[in-house]
DNA sequence: CTGGGGATGGGGCCC
DNA sequence: TGGGCCCCATCCCCA
């Protein structure tokens, strides 16, 4: 799901727990055990604090302006404005490199400094300070260029890039291009200059994960050469270094998140926001230049998890920004890989970028219906009724309802239904199977989506904290409970398990599909391990992922849902692999190993 | 809270 | 490359 689908629900006024997620700036969790379960037993809660971070950040600037543990002072013609350096460190490219440098690229400390920065404006260094403190960059446009250049220069590449935008340059200067090879990062464009983009629901779960939940790692980056307190000003050609010279890895690529998003996925929905002003989301990519150079193919070793993300344009977020949709080098070589490994079927279409939410948008002609979702577009309307749609399907379906065409009877009954799956949905009235079964209350459903509803109410979402009993924890696995349901209390073993495997979605995956022994129970083995694993994995998740924590716990209930005890895979094998890479994606981290 | 119908958007396949 | 058609997942709404 997408952003567009955020928004098209929204236009519908619709809600959607993952989209609240999505939308939320949410940074704040607990871990569990000190705080609702006792020690050594599964608990793990995610609690969000979904203000957490604009609180942090506006503390963080209230400590900046009335002087309060400053600890560094960036000076600009005369002009002195004190700021954090841990601020300035998670915001520019430069100061990290810095301060990584003199502190030995360890522990922090390294005592107040001053840092000479004559070649930004002093307008535009304030600017940017103010950036950094509220992810709002608030400045006349006049001293657009000048903000252009300091952000370059201090590696502030969101604000740079949303500078470029405003400014229209379509393309770099030759001697940026020397600066930015093809290789330039573009992980995420544009900045917060702009106001507080709509709320945007179900945004692109991979994207958002690309950008949150990775750290710069500061050895990505060629960091300036240490220099005492005062530091001299960046040069514009040191400053270019930064970036690698040679293609990165699409792990570097990944580790090249603007700092100051800092999880919050927001920062990746300004190019949608430029192209939007400039009027034309379609002709802003047809005004790209054609054929842009590329990132070299990613090395074919990646594995699933990053052909994914390369083809869910993370990787390539700007070049597609900055070029026409044509297939990404990386899409191929992960369509190379996938087919030289035998794995997943090459695409048979070109994905295309979608230039406001980012998604990738398989198959040729697909982008400008994805398009309407996000301009209202609704090109197709009803003769009979007036009522108007953005898809010619779309519209063809809804003329049944005139015509009294229903397509699709029901062999069993008199019924006819207007699609397809509606008949689906019906024909397990008729078989009476009620395949999607509650792991927690067994209360059956004939439909997974009335499943979800049932598990997002609080009935059976409570009991998620119950603890299991004494013992439930290691050793029920080892005793091979083969009937999966003969355990002593499938409630709390099922509730352990799938709150367990909320942070191991494709541990839980490989226990389905593996030996289908029933429902087993996360941290069977090596506790200390597992746990140890869960929080890495945690800490690779971004803030959404720690906040959407409830929805991964649903969703690997989901998973396990009767489905694995009885053998049987109502859900279909397709959706259990969609969810397994889903859970891959989101956890980040490779156990099979 | 549940059952059922309908709506919406994305992906695959094909022309 | 664009578009039609279909299927799917997911959601909303209503009874």
């Amino acid at each position: 799901m997408t952003s567009a689908d955020l928004q098209a629900k929204d236009r519908r006024g619709g809600g959607r727990a993952r989209g609240r997620r999505s939308q939320a700036p949410i940074f704040s969790w607990v871990y569990g055990p000190e705080v609702a379960m006792s020690p050594g037993e599964d608990g793990l809660i995610g609690i969000p604090f979904p203000e957490h971070s604009n609180e942090l950040l506006s503390h963080l600037n209230d400590q900046r302006r009335t002087g309060l543990l400053c600890d560094l002072t960036l000076t600009s013609r005369g002009q002195h404005y004190l700021t954090h350096r841990s601020v300035m460190a998670a915001v520019s490219v430069y100061f990290r490199g810095l301060f990584a440098g003199e502190e030995g690229g360890c522990e922090g400390g390294g005592g107040f400094s001053v840092c000479q920065l004559d070649c930004v404006a002093p307008a535009a260094l304030k600017a940017l300070l103010e950036f950094a403190y509220t992810a709002t960059l608030t400045i006349p446009s006049s001293a657009m260029r000048d903000v252009l250049r300091g952000a370059q220069l201090l590696g502030i590449k969101c604000v740079a890039d949303a500078c470029k935008d405003i400014l229209g340059e379509t393309g770099e200067t030759a001697e940026e291009q020397r600066g930015h090879n093809a290789a330039t990062e573009r992980t995420a464009v544009g900045g917060e200059r702009v106001a507080e983009r709509g709320s945007r629901r179900k945004m692109d779960k991979k994207k958002m994960r690309k950008v949150s939940s990775h750290h710069v790692d500061p050895s990505v980056f060629n960091p300036p050469p240490a220099s005492p307190a005062s530091h001299p000003p960046p040069s514009p050609e040191s400053l270019r270094s930064l970036p690698p010279t040679r293609p990165p890895s699409p792990e570097q690529e990944e580790l090249r998140v603007t700092p100051h998003q800092n999880g919050d996925p927001r920062g990746v929905r300004k190019p949608g926001k430029r192209a939007k002003l400039n009027g034309g989301l379609l002709h802003w990519l047809h005004e790209r230049p054609r054929g842009a150079p590329r990132p070299p193919a990613a090395p074919p070793s990646i594995d699933k998890l990053s052909e994914d993300e390369d083809t869910e344009g993370f990787v390539d977020d700007g070049a597609l920004m900055e070029s026409p949709p044509v297939p990404s080098a990386a899409d191929e070589g992960g369509a190379a890989a996938s087919a030289a490994g035998g794995g997943r079927k090459r695409k048979s279409q070109t994905p295309q970028q979608c230039p406001v939410c980012q998604k990738i948008i398989h198959g040729a002609g697909k982008l400008p219906r994805h398009m309407r979702t996000h301009t209202g577009e609704k090109p197709f309307q009803c003769s009979a009724c007036g009522v108007r749609f953005t898809r010619n399907d779309k519209l063809k379906i809804h003329m049944r309802k005139h015509t009294g065409e229903r397509p699709y009877p029901c062999p069993h009954c008199p019924a006819r239904f207007l699609h397809s799956y509606d008949l689906k949905n019906h024909l397990s009235l008729h078989s009476g199977a009620r395949p999607f079964e509650c792991p927690l209350c067994h209360k059956a459903f004939a439909r997974e989506d009335h499943l979800q509803r049932h598990r997002k109410g609080h009935s059976c979402l409570e009991l998620r904290t119950r603890r299991p009993r004494r013992g439930a924890e290691l050793g029920e696995d080892e005793r091979g409970d083969e009937s999966g349901r003969e355990q002593p209390d499938p409630l709390e073993a099922s509730s352990l398990q799938a709150h367990s495997s909320a942070f191991f979605p494709h541990a839980a995956l490989d226990v389905g599909s593996g030996s289908r022994v029933g429902p087993r129970l996360m941290f069977s083995g090596d506790l200390e391990r597992e746990r140890s694993f869960a929080l890495q994995a945690l800490a690779q998740l971004g803030p959404h992922r720690l906040a959407g924590y409830p929805e991964l716990f649903l969703r690997d209930l989901e998973l396990r849902g009767g489905r694995e005890e009885d053998g049987e895979d109502p859900g279909g094998a397709a959706q259990r692999d969609r969810w397994a890479e889903e859970g891959e994606e989101e956890i980040g981290v490779e156990e099979e190993e």
